[in-house]
DNA sequence: TTGTATGCGTTATCAC
DNA sequence: GTGATAACGCATACAA
């Protein structure tokens, strides 16, 4: 067991005082080129890094990113935590995932002492528990450096990236148009939920803006899951006439849509066609597979993981570029050109 | 802004030194009862606790565990998430993420030097990363405590948690035949994962058991991925006698023969059985329904988390324990009764 | 451009 | 049982 090198051994070897090698090590200008080069030599003979712990300890930083989430889809998740770690692992920083519960009032402290136990430099709040203002708010006082992922601009350009999800699912509205579509139905999300406000706005909108109006009593509220979008299903499609497109808010609940569509022998897309949202891993191997909307989760995460250390680092002008992306159309089996309705 | 309070603050008001707050946070018995009180009530009053980076910097502890992973199913991942961080909150520990791309010579050096950087406490390795016995060594000559998660015993009873596969496939072998099948075809995964061989060893030993011989030519290599599903099946599903039933390694893979029976116009399981492995996100939402094998994740996953906590706290009995876990039968549409065949 | 001295919040060594 | 005091490895006023 050979024991980790410290400073004062990156010191000793290269004979001067571990405040130079100190700059050197941070990259500080006022060091003369030939002592540069001497210890950082020694530096890489060494394989020398610094101790986090200590050099937190002495700045207070803790080079550590936390994540902050509750029980989103498990493939956004790990699409978030690759983008994130991507320029994580560049930057030096690591990443500790917490999960909680948004639910309850004191998942904010938790968050809160969360982030204090472990001297956290900053954190990614992803949906739906960056719909928070509350807890926002409550790191804004707390002094806690923060970027969420949202759909609405709910905060400021630092602290935020934001998926442009009404403008997706405008062009869904206006996909689904060209293709001759008239009857559509919406399965929406829950109401208080601002992406859901997003979604359902952007296609209604585009939709009256085409010229295509679409029934109150054919947009109803699911709550994103499997089963949901089955009761949904079934209550639209036992109507007469029934709508020739359901747009779901989720995957999931499209995928629910498919299977009530395969218990009443309506066939997809011949006699309907179906949309989700969020490019599952259960789109592509559905069947038939579903026409959906990506968001690039993964670069997503990039930005914010950028934001967020420029915030740490004090750095605004890194942070305050870009930041809202939008989402694009996969289209897939599950859409299909009008057909002609009998009646009607 | 209030600031932390530190132990000196705790030690100024309750009148104290230091030593013994220490002594008190960290459960020492030899302090007074009255002494130990006195100080217990001005924690509370303050809100006082340890700073994780000082304490790690003085008792060369980082209260962090790391979890080492390449690229698996983004589910499996969520729920190990979730079950070292059920057990890591308890204890007060905190989970540092790390993927790292298996492959690569320098993948060993890179989790040591993760390891290294950030004093992290010792690391939980799961599938596939976890097969890999040049980490496991690197490891042990680091010094570093680590837990695998895995489906073999390749490893000292307190480095490891085992999912039996052999024992789950052998069920799934007992349960063809219990509904008649001997036409039984296998899609395997890679060769060189013991995994793989566990689950394939599992059925085929217990089908020759009971006296169902399965040809060698239906017994092909897939890669574990959809595409590779798809691939396979065309070949086995094509030839003549077809197999009545394809026991896929993974769902991902079983989604792939799903797709191609449909193509064929072979209804599953009307003609065909069709079961996978993991109990993914896609087996329930799929049609028809997976059969398939479902690992006790997050259980399994707590287990490490405390054998980990065991390893690092130094307290071998609580580690040694329990150690094996069998996963089981999950059946659902795609498996059905034999069909008894016309000639052959 | 370089070095000295001090402090960060805790644990650990030793003496009392 | 309790308390000075020295580490731990680094950053940073301040001085030279």
């Amino acid at each position: 067991m050979d024991k980790k090198p410290t400073i004062n051994d990156v010191a000793r070897i290269a004979g001067v005082s571990k405040r130079t090698v100190s700059r050197v090590i941070n990259g500080a200008s006022n060091v003369g080129a030939a002592t540069r080069e001497k210890i950082q030599q020694v530096v890489d003979e060494l394989g020398f890094s610094p101790d986090k712990q200590a050099r937190g300890l002495a700045a207070s930083r803790s080079y550590l990113i936390g994540l902050i989430y509750d029980n989103p889809d498990a493939l956004y998740l790990d699409q978030v935590q690759r983008g994130v770690l991507s320029i994580c692992s560049q930057k030096g920083y690591e990443l500790v995932v917490h999960p909680c519960s948004y639910r309850g009032d004191e998942f904010i402290s938790n968050c809160i002492s969360f982030v204090r136990r472990s001297n956290i430099d900053g954190v990614i709040v992803i949906p739906p528990v960056s719909e928070s203002n509350e807890l926002a708010s409550a790191l804004v006082n707390h002094d806690i450096n923060y970027v969420r992922l949202t759909s609405v601009d709910i905060d400021t350009k630092p602290n935020i990236v934001v998926s442009d999800d009404r403008a997706a699912l405008s062009d869904m509205a206006r996909y689904l148009v060209s293709l001759g579509h008239q009857y559509i139905a919406i399965i929406s999300g829950p109401n208080h939920y601002y992406s859901t406000v997003e979604r359902l706005e952007g296609i209604t909108d585009t939709l009256e803006e085409l010229g295509v109006t679409i029934s109150p009593e054919w947009i109803i509220e699911g709550n994103n899951t499997y089963q949901s979008g089955i009761e949904c299903a079934r209550s639209l499609l036992n109507q007469s006439p029934r709508p020739q497109v359901i747009v779901a808010n989720n995957d999931e609940m499209a995928a629910g849509v498919l299977k009530v569509a395969h218990e009443l022998g309506i066939d997809v897309p011949g006699e309907l066609s179906v949309t989700g949202f969020d490019d599952n891993l259960l789109a592509s191997r559905v069947i038939p597979s579903l026409t959906t909307v990506q968001r690039p989760v993964v670069a997503m995460a990039g930005i914010a993981a950028r934001k967020i250390i420029a915030l740490i680092e004090n750095k605004p002008e890194e942070g305050a570029s870009e930041y809202t992306i939008k989402p694009h159309l996969i289209i897939r089996e599950s859409t299909r050109k009008a057909v002609k309705r009998e009646s009607n």
